[in-house]
DNA sequence: TTTAATTGCCGAATTAAGTTCTGGACAAGT
DNA sequence: ACTTGTCCAGAACTTAATTCGGCAATTAAA
């Protein structure tokens, strides 16, 4: 499953607003979760034939809704057992600017900014507490940095890339029980 | 780029304990940016021809270094716009279990528990603030679940997989400037 | 209602890539 | 010096990606 970035020209930038169909959610869905499926397999999987979920796909990563495809590596198994979120508190607010240039190290995973009591939120990945420990000294560093909490991942039960399903029975105010299944309120 | 998981009898199962080299780093960190890199392209990147690269990627499959391959969605783009990360306080331990379930809904992208003043975090991705909402409902739903405290994400300006390089310099023990460059103390 | 234009699909043909196979170079151990 | 094992490149082979042409269905225009 190659980029195919640069067969034939790719005209939508990223425009085409149209509704994804059933076709693609489902087509989205899987590239997820493996995105090393031939074009046959992905096509018996969504009924559909290899050149067309080939087109589909191509639509796909032109408007955008593939961002890329990338391999995922394994945090300890490359020498990173150490994970952590450190919640950033800076002074200012263009300050934040300041913080940007540690998205160069490859142990930061994640940079956002939230809204909450901290500023910033960090997720980075490192070969031991001493880095981690390195790392926040080049934090503290920073012009605008007034402090970091720092929380230190024990085990991670779920990690994984944006999925394409939505759970629409969670914007039917109301409550579920713990098998999914949607309580709606006696109206 | 095939998952070729299939292809010949995969027989060292993740055991293999044999450090990375040189150009497994560098596979390993082109991979984790673009997968979609053929063989051959792969191997003029690095130094190699198409077969031994397909070797060295084949092994690091196998040994687990690598986990998989995915596409990576937008999520605005396919109709997921809100980003929060939830942490969540539980009252025992052993309850955190209950916690799991949720695993299942596809807004759920990831879930660690890590020390510090709360227990479980989770990074969630959904439609809108309502479904945050329903959401949370049904996370207070589930026995043990003290509080929550949510952090929505404003705006992104890093979030990619783990990345193969590590930075050797935040181990040593000193500060570093905003460039990267390591200032070792005077010893 | 009819016609023209567009879209999206399939099956076949073509092109490119993945994969296997062979032999040779190098290093470590006997 | 010889053997063993590892790792690589080049060529051969196999599978998948990609393009092409035509058809059916939908939509727009007439």
């Amino acid at each position: 499953m190659p980029n195919d970035a640069k067969t034939e020209d790719v005209r939508n930038r990223a425009a085409d607003t149209r509704p994804l169909d059933a076709f693609d959610r489902r087509i989205l869905g899987e590239l997820a979760v493996d995105a090393g499926l031939s074009y046959a397999e992905l096509g018996r999987l969504v009924g559909l034939s290899a050149p067309a979920v080939h087109e589909r796909v191509k639509r796909l990563r032109a408007t955008g809704r593939v961002r890329g495809t990338v391999a995922v590596l394994d945090g300890p198994a490359v020498g990173k057992s150490l994970l952590a979120f450190v919640h950033v508190d800076t002074s200012g607010w263009g300050k934040t600017q300041e913080l940007m240039s540690i998205a160069e190290l490859p142990e930061l995973e994640e940079i956002h900014s939230v809204a909450g009591d901290t500023c910033m939120l960090l997720k980075v990945r490192c070969k031991s507490s001493r880095a981690l420990e390195g790392l926040l000294a080049r934090l503290y560093a920073t012009p605008g940095v007034k402090a970091t909490r720092s929380y230190v991942v024990l085990s991670t039960y779920l990690e994984r890339t944006p999925q394409a399903d939505t759970t629409d029975a969670l914007e039917d105010g109301h409550s579920m029980d713990r098998t999914g299944t949607a309580t709606l309120p006696a109206d």
